[in-house]
DNA sequence: GCAGCTATTATTCAAGCGTATAATAATACG
DNA sequence: CGTATTATTATACGCTTGAATAATAGCTGC
């Protein structure tokens, strides 16, 4: 009858290493491979420690979700410098490890297939590209500005989509089949593409 | 004891029917949802039936998996007249129903998030991709020759990779929010950013 | 209109699921 | 150093899952 021995985890710690373990989970197994089971073994806890921690299964998935989230929009908005560099940076970030990787699109079509399913999640997709959408319109109207282009809000918002579903498409395209693409060869394509889109250099010469 | 009174399915039909169901209740609950019983309830007949016309629930969900790819794929690839109307075409018909909404991205996302998972449906996505890429290229080929451009094998694939990401990308948009777009937006910003990127005009004439 | 074939139903099974509960080991505090 | 607190383990429960099996209803050809 010996218990196993165990140490206890500094606040906040655990509920991290669960919602972790839980990502790791999905990506690997799926969805439906994600068990509680799964998910405390990959922390290095017994099943039983995850209803401690949450409510339920379905809101520790959807927390799991929430970093997600978080994950794919953080980087890409602390860009820095003058609006070119910017728009350079916020395109390659998007398009190279760790945003643009296997686990990433995994994690992300996880998610999206459930948004029709469960409105909570529903509620954190749409708020997230919401989000990430409008921080790629303040960056163009930014760069359009200083290049002394149109930059008004309904031009701004054309571009904003236009660039928005490049970027993620070619982000899908490098996650699913990155072995079919030259090294570089997606950001590359991803600068002239947009500079053709904008009608204006973007100064990409650190290549 | 009385039993269900039931008709026995033409050749293929029924098969053709559980499929569909499976795709219903993939799309409705998700993948962890589209249980065996669900979609046979969805199809109108018993559990057991299933492994009647496939060796296990997998099989069946990975020919569901065909379907959806061949959906998306062929009414893209039926595209009819002179290169500048098929491309416009080809772009049209990408983003607006049937190809484009929600039920679609459910579906294409639930498998999505399978690729690492499951060997079988990677390979069924590969070829997908593959041949739809290609399909755009040679459209592409076509258009800029009949254009006078330099239409060369490796610029053609660089035009396509960014095409086919723009399209996707404005296809994940249009379907996970089309309510944030007006009618035809979404076609009118993919028609003008396509003559951006190839520095053409695609007579856009018919708007 | 009956005999044979098989598509379909009905039922059962073991395994795995999320969750609930009780025992216990690790820590914090007087 | 002893005691209270609680994070963690261990175990059990009811339910659902995909699959296997046996019974039977509907069709086909004669």
């Amino acid at each position: 009858m010996n218990r196993r021995s165990f140490h206890r985890a500094p606040e906040g710690e655990r509920r991290q290493e669960l919602i972790e373990a839980t990502l790791d989970c999905i990506s690997e197994f799926g969805l439906k491979g994600a068990t509680v089971r799964q998910i405390a073994i990959r922390a290095g806890v017994t099943a039983g420690l995850v209803r401690h921690y949450f409510e339920s299964k379905d809101q520790m998935v959807a927390e799991a979700y929430r970093a997600v989230i978080a994950s794919l929009t953080e980087k890409a908005s602390e860009v820095e410098g003058d609006p070119e560099t910017r728009l350079r940076d916020f395109i390659a970030i998007n398009l190279t490890e760790p945003v643009a990787d296997s686990r990433s699109i995994s994690l992300w079509a996880a998610f999206i297939s459930q948004v029709r399913v469960d409105p909570v999640l529903s509620e954190i997709h749409r708020e997230g590209y919401i989000a990430f959408r409008n921080t790629l319109q303040d960056l163009l109207a930014d760069f359009l500005a200083a290049k002394g282009k149109p930059a008004d809000a309904e031009t701004c918002r054309a571009f904003a989509i236009a660039i928005n579903g490049l970027v993620d498409g070619l982000w899908i395209e490098g996650c699913l089949a990155g072995d079919l693409f030259r090294e570089g060869e997606l950001v590359a394509i991803a600068m002239s593409s947009v500079e053709a889109l904008l009608g204006t250099s973007i100064g990409n010469t650190k290549q």
